[in-house]
DNA sequence: CGCAGTCTTGACAGCGCAGTCATGACAAGT
DNA sequence: ACTTGTCATGACTGCGCTGTCAAGACTGCG
């Protein structure tokens, strides 16, 4: 009774209805709304019609059941960075929203040695239906898990892949071009002496901002005197910032391949009694929530995070996935007030 | 074929193959899976060896289709911070890993009007069956939700609620107590004179802090001598924050309502020629992510945001948050290095 | 004009499970 | 011993939809 009808999350009608109101089979509304070819311009628009009618909304738990698909995407993420985290989530979300489709989110260790991923993929497919995943970094380039999803046989798109871009569907940045154009930026600026704050080692897009920033820096003749890994956190950029300013004679600039390290980088320079931009000049990379969260405003290179989860997860969703395209988008440098002409 | 059972998320087995392995009926492997009564100690065990043989899951499909559940509860967010955002997530997320719910994410916009109010969750509630809601602030004390969902008979349980708090389940921390606690501290290391960031105004935990802190204040016979709305923003906690310091005489120590303001006071302090904690001391609340993105690290009241989120997820879960109980969890004062006594 | 080929539509089964009702077994009450 | 009640179990239906197959309505071509 009510209760039925009331607990079905869409209003009340199902496809049977919807049949009876246009007068046509129950299979011609399941053409029509599953966009099937062989379908007259006619039944189509009678269809359609009943469907707003009755304010229709399919069944996804009946559609899961009789079909082969779950209108379930997931995310994996392996990433302790919440900024990022939830920029991905959101940018998945909004897709999912867009195809009436859901969306699972996973964490996953990838540190904890190379069977062990195995074994969480494995728990997590089997615990439900999932049409695809969404790959973020690092675990985007871990080839592990890369083989075990096909070898399932479940199709994914990679956010920001670096190695092993042939091998399935892709979205990113030029990461290689983004760092260059920050050392472009701090050459202008008059820079001559720089530092880097690296990435995790198995961090593919970090690899490739350091080698798009040393090599751009070599072109120009300037001189690279330190490169400390900041771990891409903020305890990491202090004690990588801290190493950086003991150098002498220290860089005047300094670039950090993500904001968190940036901001420990930042930290780093007050403590050392130094100021920023004044003495020292930070350069962050994505454009975080961070990057307005610390003084100076970090000065930062914009990438489209949301959009690129966005965008994968529509290539899974309509099944582009598997003709694996790979998409680059535009990035660009957000100056704000960590930089500056280096001290006289 | 191949295809069909590969896509089924979990192994294979159905129920149909486990009534057979186990020699009993259909419905009495339900029974078992579902814990419901009447089963024979003997016969539970039966089923259950061939649960464990055949490794079966069940579906959750096709659960949601043949029963009156859903297997999701939802998360409804009005909250710009990433950082308590992730938190409630992840708590959300465990408690349902648990029991082998999903989890669905929705964004709300409570400040567009009150019409819209419903009209958004309306659109929720048909996009999907869920089996409750998990309310989070401000929108945990938004009436016109709280009526939506009753009206509409979809259970929910509330994070953090201030006002009505009668009218459902919810988890809490005795934020007035919090507050009061920061206040003693603060006296005990020797200030006279303070300052408050207060949060937004619909935000009824905020509300609850602020008493809590002037209350004391009061009783102590402190002075509070400035009162300023940092909005819970980094942004708003500079402005606040610089709006507090031009006092004459101006407060040795500032409470501010969350992490993001207090973190924003910080920047504030350093820009007006001071430093944290020897001029003035700075506590935050929520002990988030940003309490350690800042330096000084943030003084500041633990709140197990996380644990809330699972609790208040479990209880729909399990069924429990139609007898609306209220939780109230622990908190404590994380102590880090933005306070200090007084300046002489 | 007739037959093969294509497009369009519908009938029907069944996905995997929970709900309903029926049945048999056994304990308690008269 | 006979009813009544409670427990334990099973047969069967159908949730709302998609996949399969078949049949009708066309088209084009010899």
């Amino acid at each position: 009774m009510n209760t039925i009808s009331r607990i079905r999350g869409n209003g009340n009608a199902t496809m049977q209805d919807v049949a009876a109101h246009a007068g046509v089979s129950l299979k011609s509304v399941s053409r029509v709304i599953n966009r099937e070819p062989h379908v007259s311009e006619k039944l189509r628009a009678k269809v359609e019609a009943a469907v707003a009618a009755l304010d229709y909304v399919p069944d996804m738990a009946a559609r899961t059941l009789a079909g082969s698909r779950s209108f379930i995407i997931g995310v994996l993420f392996d990433n302790p960075s919440p900024n990022y985290t939830m920029k991905v989530q959101t940018g998945c979300y909004r897709a999912c929203v867009e195809h009436q489709y859901h969306l699972r989110i996973d964490n996953i260790d990838t540190y904890g040695g190379t069977s062990q991923v195995e074994q969480q993929l494995a728990s997590i497919l089997r615990n439900g239906r999932c049409d695809g995943f969404v790959l973020t970094p690092p675990i985007t380039d871990n080839a592990q898990a890369l083989d075990f999803l096909e070898a399932h046989d479940v199709p994914y798109a990679r956010i920001a892949p670096d190695i092993m871009q042939d091998r399935a569907a892709g979205v990113m940045i030029d990461d290689r071009a983004a760092a260059a154009m920050v050392a472009d930026h701090l050459w202008t600026k008059g820079h001559r002496r720089f530092g880097i704050l690296t990435g995790p080692a198995e961090h593919g897009a970090a690899h490739l901002r350091r080698e798009g920033f040393v090599g751009r820096i070599a072109e120009l003749g300037g001189e690279l005197c330190g490169e400390v890994s900041g771990g891409f956190s903020f305890e990491g950029g202090i004690a990588a910032g801290e190493g950086l300013l003991r150098l002498d004679p220290r860089p005047t600039a300094i670039f950090a391949c993500n904001d968190d390290s940036a901001a420990g980088a930042i930290v780093a320079t007050s403590r050392a009694g130094l100021t920023v931009p004044q003495d020292i000049s930070i350069v962050g990379f994505d454009d975080s929530w961070v990057a307005k969260s610390v003084w100076p405003y970090l000065t930062t290179v914009y990438q489209p995070i949301e959009e690129m989860a966005h965008d994968a997860a529509t290539m899974l969703i309509e099944g582009t996935a598997r003709d694996k395209p790979l998409r680059t988008l535009d990035f660009h440098l957000v100056e704000r007030d960590s930089v500056a002409p280096p001290p006289a």
